[in-house]
RNA sequence: GGCGCGUUGGAGAAGCGGCUUAACUCACCAGCCUUUCACGCUGGCAUUCAGGGGUUCGAAUCCCCUACGGGUCACCA
């Protein structure tokens, strides 16, 4: 393929979603894997919902995400500018052009007159759309209108009884008849142009190829189809892949749980992980491996793979997956994104002393292979350091246990009692040492320690865990242990 | 309501008319490994593809109808 050029062109009016990032990714992997160019533009004609900081959010996120963009804001090109309302001249002179040729026409009904209309349409069961009133409307009373200061938004002629085929590269042929869409507004009132109108001009000017968007815009192409034929322009390609549904098969949103990158970010994902995620969303590897990270991605990915059914969010997959990227990470890295949320739970100073760092790597090697994101890490190290539970999950466990249990924790209270502090080593002997003396080993040994100082059956060495709970908390526990195990037998 | 899209196990999905006695992944269960747990490895887990008709020697795969779920019909993108 040739002269390959993706967009990404979110509209700056929140920050970046789960979806916007899918598409991102989607387009950002399809012009790597032809040597194209991915640019990111912003649509930003909505003024009252755009927000410098939204951009400034989505842009960090690409980044974060790994989608550094060939073009486009902050670092401009050759088609720049792009922001669409730097680009209002561009959008001028096709309206004017549409004018003239009577493909467009102002309107000047209220959006009173509007309402009424839609509502009676809706009323009587038909599918609202603009009637027309001002279609036929002659010169003069337009000069009139205009010369009295009134402003009009500025329609599309849409042709009647004609078939718009698209030929999109996962949906396959789709076709919409004209007569279903009202002559619809590219111009509002202010001058600025509407989505439908812009996003044709910025994809024509700036060559794009294939654009590659959400499915929610499959009903909008028709009309930005029918604008390309207007102004002569030749259409790219089409492909839109699948919307994102939450567990439950609606569209993904709040109530879902986190939609925004940054939210997952926040707590704790690795940005490869979240990656690898979104591409598993719509799309569907070969082979019966699921871990790509970027370079892979990009070597195997296909549109001809993405489904055309809609992809569910599935959290337990995201955090699978990135319990996986934690456990390949390396220790400096996972050091780096452990750190911030130790800072905040403040298990570590603001300005981490060289001991904490110490510690703080320490923990994080002890606990990767039992957090799913960094967010649970502290969560972990306080469960650790509070109150044991002896929940009922683990009650059948240490019935079946019993007196061994009592014996390997009053043997382990003995020569805690006379330790000064406890190292991995030390505590290793210790176990060791009980081992021989009393003659239980195995399961029934590091169970019995396990559920007595966590109250879980699961969790990282022990040996590792006794540095973190420190001997005082581990005398403690293992008291409270023992009256317990009064209390149940 | 119109238009358009989808519907495969507990969950995510592959499948594009015979190679399918329906891949793979998550979850779950069992075994191995580890002096424990986890990690890892091995095995088990849909006689069936929303339901009903049809086409065909043969259908999860093609056609029609029904049901259900999203999407879209804005001076939002």
């Amino acid at each position: 393929m040739e002269n390959v050029r993706l967009r990404f062109a979110p509209s700056p009016t929140g920050p970046l979603h789960i979806g916007g990032a899918r598409s991102a990714l989607f387009n950002y992997i399809l012009a790597k894997k032809y040597g194209g160019t991915f640019l990111v533009r912003m649509e930003d004609t909505d003024l009252e919902r755009s927000s410098a900081a939204s951009e400034e959010n989505i842009k960090e996120s690409l980044k974060w995400l790994g989608m550094d963009w060939d073009e486009g804001v902050d670092i401009g090109g050759d088609y720049g500018p792009y922001r669409q309302m730097e680009r209002l001249d561009i959008y001028e002179e096709a309206v004017n052009k549409l004018l003239a040729e009577g493909k467009a026409y102002y309107c000047f009904c209220s959006e009173e007159e509007l309402d009424k209309e839609r509502e009676e349409q809706s009323a009587r069961g038909e599918t609202p759309k603009y009637g027309g009133k001002c279609r036929e409307m002659t010169k003069e009373e337009q000069e009139a209108r205009l010369a009295r200061g009134e402003k009009p938004v500025v329609r599309f002629k849409v042709p009647e009884h004609e078939e718009v085929v698209i030929d999109d590269l996962v949906r396959g042929r789709v076709v919409f008849e004209t007569d279903g869409i009202g002559d619809y507004i590219i111009v509002k009132s202010d001058g600025i142009p509407v989505y439908n109108f812009a996003v044709v001009l910025d994809d024509v000017t700036m060559k794009i190829s294939h654009i590659i968007r959400g499915e929610e815009h499959l009903s909008n192409t028709p009309r930005q189809v029918l604008l390309y034929d207007a102004l002569g322009y030749e259409k790219p390609q089409f492909a839109h892949i699948s919307l994102i549904l939450g567990k439950d098969r609606s569209k993904m949103s709040k109530r879902h749980g986190s939609t925004s990158v940054v939210a997952y970010r926040e707590q704790g994902y690795l940005p490869e992980a979240l990656v690898n995620f979104l591409a598993l969303l719509g799309w569907s590897p070969e082979g019966e491996e699921e871990i790509f990270d970027m370079e892979r991605l990009i070597a195997d990915f296909t549109l001809e793979r993405v489904s055309k059914s809609p992809a569910v969010f599935d959290l337990d997959k995201l955090k699978w997956l990135n319990g996986m990227y934690i456990r390949k990470t390396a220790p400096e890295r996972l050091l780096e994104f452990a750190l911030p949320h130790l800072i905040n739970a403040g298990l570590v100073g603001e300005e981490p002393t060289e001991e904490e760092i110490a510690w703080a790597q320490m923990v994080t090697e002890a606990l990767k292979n039992h957090i799913s994101s960094f967010g649970e890490l502290p969560l972990l190290i306080k469960e650790y350091q509070g109150q044991v539970v002896y929940g009922d999950g683990v009650l059948d466990e240490l019935r079946e246990l019993g007196d061994t249990a009592v014996t390997v924790m009053t043997a382990v209270l003995e020569k805690l009692e006379k330790m000064e502090a406890v190292t991995s080593e030390s505590y290793k002997a210790m176990l060791k040492e009980i081992k021989k003396e009393t003659g239980i080993g195995g399961k029934n040994l590091f169970h019995s320690v396990r559920i007595a100082k966590t109250g879980s059956t699961e969790g990282p060495d022990m040996d590792k865990l006794a540095v973190i709970m420190g001997r005082d908390r581990m005398l403690e526990r293992g008291q409270a242990f023992l009256t317990f195990m009064k209390e149940l037998s």
